[in-house]
Parts: structure tokens; C-alpha cells; sequence
DNA sequence: TCAAATGTTTGATC
DNA sequence: GGATCAAACATTTG
């Protein structure tokens, strides 16, 4: 469910109440979400200072004074500040004034602590906001598979799900199966702004809830009532008026108009 | 009641 | 390496 606006609106929800605080108590509870051990994630945790909260593409990064917390919010993952804990909360944060919960639902999602940066989590691509075109392009040429796909890869660039992807592509007037390396320059550089121009407008409407994304502070994006094509097949193109058509491709669900993004 | 679908990534295989 | 596919999990939707 999340992805980069998801993320970057979940960051800056919880930023202003965690930035500078310490640690006073971790408590993991979920193997399959901290596979580097609940008890020593805890101890590693308990009594680090948050310096610094970044995020690159979906990933989340917590800088301490010894240290890192990585936290991805996979599909189900939500990061809340004073909520009360449930059936799904996966770890328990208490900082200095207040408690920050991870719950996670499906548990694809991770929270870890590292003792630096490590390099296997650091080979996703450029983050989505920032690459820009002459890297796209660059990557973008010579690649085989579909772009549609190739957006979802967070090895090409890092930050684009499915939402964003299918958004990006009806924009720029792709269609999804289009080889990569068949996309002209200038094709390319349309997609590139697209991109760039509706991830910042998903940030701005605080991102795209489409079953039960909130941020921070428990509160819905409103991004959705201006998706165009997804989840929205059968429902009129808002271009040209044409249903919208959903197929399956990388095994995933992908939406498009048929008549504004011909093969 | 059951099958299919869900925004994520990883790891196996060719 | 790059492309493709199954799997991890729990809930909701048709």
C-alpha cells in the first residue's frame, strides 16, 4: 500500500514528535518482521537518540547516535504516534514524550536495527524525486521487459508501486507492455515529468488511501478522488471517455485506457 | 462457502 | 546480470 507519497507523508507526520528524542524503551513482536532477533533489536534500540528520520524511495531510516532503525512499511505497515496498541501492533516504541507504534497487518513489512547502513538495502535505485531525466533515460534504454513492470523494479528507481505506475503511464500516454527500450527520448522525458509532477501532487494531498492507508497521526490521504485510471476499471477515461481497462501484467493488476495509450 | 485479489519484497530458476 | 514466477501473510471482495 505504501509507497514513496505514502511514505514521505507518513516521515513527515511523525518527524516533529520523534526528531531528537531517545529511545527509552523498544519492544519487538514480530519474528517474521524483525528477523534480526526480537531481543537484541530491543537492546540494540533501547537508549539511542534519533538524529535524523530520512527516507529513500519506500525506505524508512532512522539515524541514531548508535546506528540505524530501517523500518518499510511493505503493504500493511503504519507507523503511529500515541495510538493505542492492538492485535497488530508489531513493535512499541517509547520515546521521551510519547509512544511510536508499528503495526503491520500482513507483516511484510520490516523494523531493524542496523549498526550501519548496509550495503544490501542500499542497492535500490535513485529515489523517484530525485533522479533525473539523463539518469532515467540512461537506465531506461536499454532495458527488455515492459515499462510497467520496470517502474515497480525499485532496483531502476526506488519510491513507484502500482498506484503511481499505472497513474505515470496513463499521463504520459504509454502503454503499460511497451517495451522499455523502444521508448523514444522524448516519449521518455514526458513520462519522467509525469512521474516527478504526480508523485509531489500525491504528497500534497498527503497520499492515496485506497483501503485503509493513514499516516501518523491516523489520518487518511485524499489522493485517491484523483486517480484516473486505477481501480477504476470499466469507469469512463477521463480524457477521452473510453472505459478503462484493467489487465493482469508482471502479476500485477494494471490499468489503462485503451484508446489514450495504444500498444 | 470459496476463490481471487490486495499497495510489498525476496529468492529461486532459466 | 536480467526477466519471470512463486511465496511470504491476513483480510476483504465478488
Amino acid at each position: 500500500m505504501p509507497e514513496l507519497p505514502e511514505v514521505e507523508t507518513v516521515v513527515r507526520s511523525i518527524a516533529p514528535h520523534t526528531l531528537g528524542q531517545t529511545i527509552q524503551h523498544a519492544e519487538l513482536l514480530s519474528q517474521r518482521v524483525t528477523r534480526g532477533g526480537l531481543r537484541r533489536t530491543a537492546a540494540a534500540l533501547r537508549g539511542a537518540v534519533i538524529k535524523n528520520i530520512r527516507r529513500r524511495g519506500k525506505q524508512i531510516f532512522f539515524d541514531l547516535d548508535r546506528g540505524v532503525l530501517y523500518i518499510h512499511l511493505g503493504m500493511t505497515g503504519k507507523l503511529l504516534w500515541d495510538a493505542l496498541p492492538g492485535k497488530y501492533t508489531r513493535a512499541v516504541f517509547r520515546l521521551d514524550d510519547g509512544t511510536l507504534l508499528y503495526d503491520d497487518v500482513r507483516q511484510f513489512g520490516r523494523v531493524e536495527h542496523f549498526a550501519r547502513t548496509p550495503e544490501s538495502l542500499d542497492r535500490v535505485g535513485p529515489d523517484a524525486l530525485r533522479v533525473d531525466f539523463e539518469e532515467f533515460y540512461g537506465r531506461l534504454k536499454n532495458r527488455k521487459g515492459s515499462i510497467k513492470p520496470l517502474l515497480l523494479n525499485q532496483a531502476f528507481i526506488s519510491g513507484v508501486g502500482n498506484i503511481y505506475a499505472d497513474e505515470a503511464l496513463f499521463a504520459a500516454r504509454i502503454h503499460p507492455r511497451t517495451s522499455a527500450h523502444r521508448i523514444s527520448e522524448r516519449r521518455a522525458r514526458e513520462l519522467h515529468g509525469q512521474i516527478l509532477q504526480i508523485l509531489r501532487a500525491a504528497i500534497e494531498h498527503r497520499g492515496s488511501s485506497i483501503s485503509d492507508y493513514v499516516d501518523g497521526a491516523g489520518e487518511r490521504g485524499a489522493f485517491q478522488q484523483l486517480h484516473c485510471v486505477y481501480a477504476r476499471a470499466g469507469e469512463p477515461c477521463p480524457r477521452c471517455g473510453s472505459p478503462i481497462r484493467r489487465i493482469v501484467l508482471g502479476q500485477r493488476g494494471t490499468h489503462y485506457c485503451p484508446r489514450c495509450q495504444r500498444a
